[in-house]
DNA sequence: CAAACAATACTTGTATACATCTATACAACC
DNA sequence: GGTTGTATAGATGTATACAAGTATTGTTTG
């Protein structure tokens, strides 16, 4: 799902395992990387692992200290509303550019995932599944390199906030209907329409997830009433 | 212009250098980067010269070939209408942002630009400057760093394609008109309006950037009319 | 006893040496 | 003659050794 082509180098394996440890918080937010450790650890010298450390500050998935040292970025209520925004953007412009290019079978293809998206609202794995299924399809129609690239950046940072946000029934239910009306919009050729839609459902999502930070401040369990 | 706070160190040094190369077309599209002569030519040791790479690498401003060279990236014209899309997209975004954060001083200092900007507007190297002077200011406003930080990529690596652009005195003038309208938008807190105006400004640049490339193939010399 | 200083341990940054892999040129064979 | 195989030259990937800077500890001094 990240990389394309990635050769089977050792930085690259590196590179991957750092990722998914930052990303699934086994890498707790704060906590300093020393390379030594590391590099004995992963079973690699450091040369690797620098290189896959290097990246991943480019990628914002570490953060290099004025002084020196490389820590995980701690988890900042903030920044969870900036990276929905920055979705919403993009999202919406994907939206917008694949009214353009979208081709017969394409919308085939959109709508063939609407229906298994419809048909497995009820499981959140499921679901969450489809409707990620269904952005994917979006940006390959639409098919703007540097759009997808920091969509993916962005989408991958946001994992690190999940424990934030509650996947209720509600939620799954506007998320279904947000995309019913998107793909529509998509097959009426309707650009404008489109980027809005887009942009709204992302907007909803994250207005949600902060009314769960704001509320409950951790991993809350029921559906918080959300009082605006 | 480019990082905030960069340790003073060789690697860094050595990222600035060959980013300016590329930006300036010092270093051709297409070609190879071969790791010991360039070492030898900036006077370091592969290692840190392979870190700025794997940065460079990393913001696309080099490209990794699946064999394992490193390669400057060619021009792509599509790539041109991707890059301002983008740029649109985060613009409109942080515009929108901005509507809600900008305080009183915010807008005079917004004013202030647009009112250099206006006093510029019949040279093209401070019409420019002003012009990116107002948008680095909404940027601050909106205080999203994400879209900030993607915002830096995409203008950068547009650098490299500025030779089709051919900035008139009728480009400026409509972008100070657009800015205008910007600004008194972020003034009186409208944030669709000004995310639509924001938006619509650079694709306006992109159109005209677009027929400029497909008009005279080259950077030409004249204000090609531009028949629609 | 607090504060400043010095010495030490450790981490990061860099250079170099080595191993692995790719590309190219030449030769042999079909 | 074209194609395939092979050898060789060279580039990339990795490991290790070294230099430079930072933090921490202990000590000394006001």
């Amino acid at each position: 799902m990240a990389e394309s082509h990635a050769r089977n180098t050792g930085a690259h394996f590196v590179y991957g395992e750092l990722k998914r440890r930052i990303l699934s918080l086994e890498l707790e937010p704060g906590e300093r990387i020393y390379e030594p450790a590391m590099a004995a650890a992963l079973q690699v010298s450091r040369t690797p692992l620098r290189e896959a450390i290097r990246r991943l500050i480019s990628e914002n998935l570490l953060e290099q200290q004025p002084t020196g040292g490389v820590v995980v970025p701690v988890l900042d209520d903030a920044a969870v509303s900036e990276l929905y925004d920055v979705r919403a953007a993009l999202e919406s412009l994907m939206a917008r550019e694949a009214c353009a290019k979208a081709t017969a079978a394409d919308i085939e293809r959109l709508h063939g995932i609407l229906e298994r998206n419809a048909a497995t609202a009820a499981f959140a794995d499921e679901a969450m599944k489809y409707g990620v299924a269904l952005h994917a399809a979006i940006a390959g129609i639409a098919g703007n390199s540097w759009a997808r690239r920091f969509h993916e950046q962005v989408s991958s940072h946001m994992q690190r906030y999940r424990h934030y946000t509650n996947n209720t029934q509600e939620r799954r239910d506007q998320a279904l209907a947000d995309h019913r009306i998107l793909v529509e919009a998509v097959a009426s050729g309707k650009p404008d329409e489109a980027a809005r839609i887009a942009f709204e459902h992302v907007i909803g999502a994250r207005d949600e997830a902060l009314r769960a930070i704001s509320g409950g401040t951790s991993a809350s369990s029921g559906s918080t009433p959300a009082a605006k």
